[in-house]
DNA sequence: GCCTAGGTCCCGTCC
DNA sequence: GGACGGGGCCTAGGC
């Protein structure tokens, strides 16, 4: 069975549910709770309703019914536990490395289920920076005629270097790339490098150019100050479909037809 | 009603689940799903096990069984539609700035629910920079002997100083604050500002200080190098503890007590 | 384990 | 709306 669920379920079923079903299952609790957290930081949230989904992989989120983000959380690697304290339900995930505990008040659950999650596939993602390392290795001439790009994450020690080469004059290229609009660090980040560079080997035979498909005002003002260059350069999506083998068999959805509109 | 749910919903319950509720409860489908996405970047996902949860303000999350973190996802602000194409069920999320589409298919809800999230606290949390902040200009002297805040997100072109002041000799003194390891953006960061202020007032009469609980091998390498100087200092967490207007009435969960220890 | 940097980062804040 | 930087950032990839 894919879900199991409890709908206003009292402890001792609750318990037992949880017992069943953790680390095989994603668990969720639509809930009322109050929530401590302490380790890198600390946090109390008050009493109110939220969403709780446990992971078999040990991660842990408390969701408000607003954001993308979680309230609290717990990173995968958590290890789960829970109690009846003082007549109140209480879970508690620890993370060993940094410590830190989170504990979860459950005064009440309306609602649990708990979900045998079986996924196989990865996300298959397009338009990030390593996307625009392959294209310029690909057309070197995208940065300018006659560039020639030496090596990938070229470390040295004030960091890792996107792409290293050299121009036409065999002066050294730092390139440091951005899949979104650039920004004051993106610049230091960039000076941080070529400074190192010139100081192994000289002021005149070094440039660094901020690849990047916009630059902020700010940004624009201190690569000029900086003699530091800008290539514009987006980032590019390679085509894309899903995989076709779908849409077969057990489409429980499929029932009935509605009018082909949004709604 | 808190809570609302469907188990094994055919196409035509499930639409008209999602028509009640949405923009009012958050939404959760247990589901086998695939999903496309394009905006600033682009994805696809093929089928698998996945739950999708709809909020109110509309923000979108796709998790997978594993990770803190969602494996598609939409900010609050976009917009859901949804119908049925092809005799298939896909929800649609649109945000507008930046244009970005989320398209789920859906090939089969195991199970839904709608909760009513009522949730009137905000989180508590301490520890944070501002935290060192507060703690600094109470106490000066946390920083040396003789220092004197003079202001804190001070703006400069180059961005914004977390605490600006003068030490015993009427130096300008620039803080930078990290409420966690400090590492080589952290000197950057730093560096940049240090180099705006010395440009206006002179080599001699700056100086740059990093304030964190400790430093990378690489940014205590740049900063000795660089002539800034680092003083290890560690967010306070201030004392909080849950408001006590809590477990009074219908707790439903406390009525069996079980062993008082962690399960 | 530490270090380094990317991210569809998200998010708040201030201009 | 752009800009800037924090975050309990998380996560991946090297070493």
């Amino acid at each position: 069975m894919k879900v199991h669920f409890l709908h206003k379920p009292d402890i001792k079923n609750l318990v037992n549910f949880i017992k069943e079903h953790i680390y095989d299952s994603v668990i969720i609790l639509l809930s009322r709770c109050s929530v401590i957290y302490d380790g890198r930081a600390k946090s109390t949230l008050n009493e109110g309703d939220r969403i709780i989904m446990i992971k078999p992989d040990g991660s842990l989120l408390i969701h408000k019914n607003k954001k993308r983000e979680p309230v609290n959380w717990q990173p995968s690697g958590s290890s789960i536990s829970y109690k009846i304290e003082n007549k109140q339900f209480i879970i508690r995930s620890i993370r060993k490395k940094p410590r830190e505990v989170l504990e979860i008040i459950v005064y009440e659950v309306y609602h649990a289920c708990a979900f045998k999650c079986e996924d196989y596939e990865e996300l298959n993602l397009t338009g990030s920076e390593g996307d625009m390392v392959d294209m310029i290795f690909k057309n070197p001439k995208l940065i300018e005629e006659g560039f020639k790009p030496l090596s990938k994450e070229y470390q040295i020690p004030t960091g890792i270097i996107d792409i290293l080469g050299k121009d036409e004059n065999n002066n050294w290229v730092i390139l440091e790339l951005k899949r979104r609009r650039a920004d004051l660090q993106s610049v230091s980040q960039l000076k941080r490098y070529v400074e190192y560079f010139k100081s192994k080997y000289g002021e005149k035979r070094v440039r660094g150019i901020l690849v990047a498909p916009s630059l902020t005002t700010g940004a624009l003002n201190l690569l000029k100050s900086e003699n530091l260059e800008f290539k514009k350069l987006t980032p590019p999506k390679k085509d894309q479909t899903l995989s076709k083998k779908l849409n077969k068999k057990h489409n429980t959805i499929n029932k009935i037809a509605i009018l082909d509109e949004w709604l």
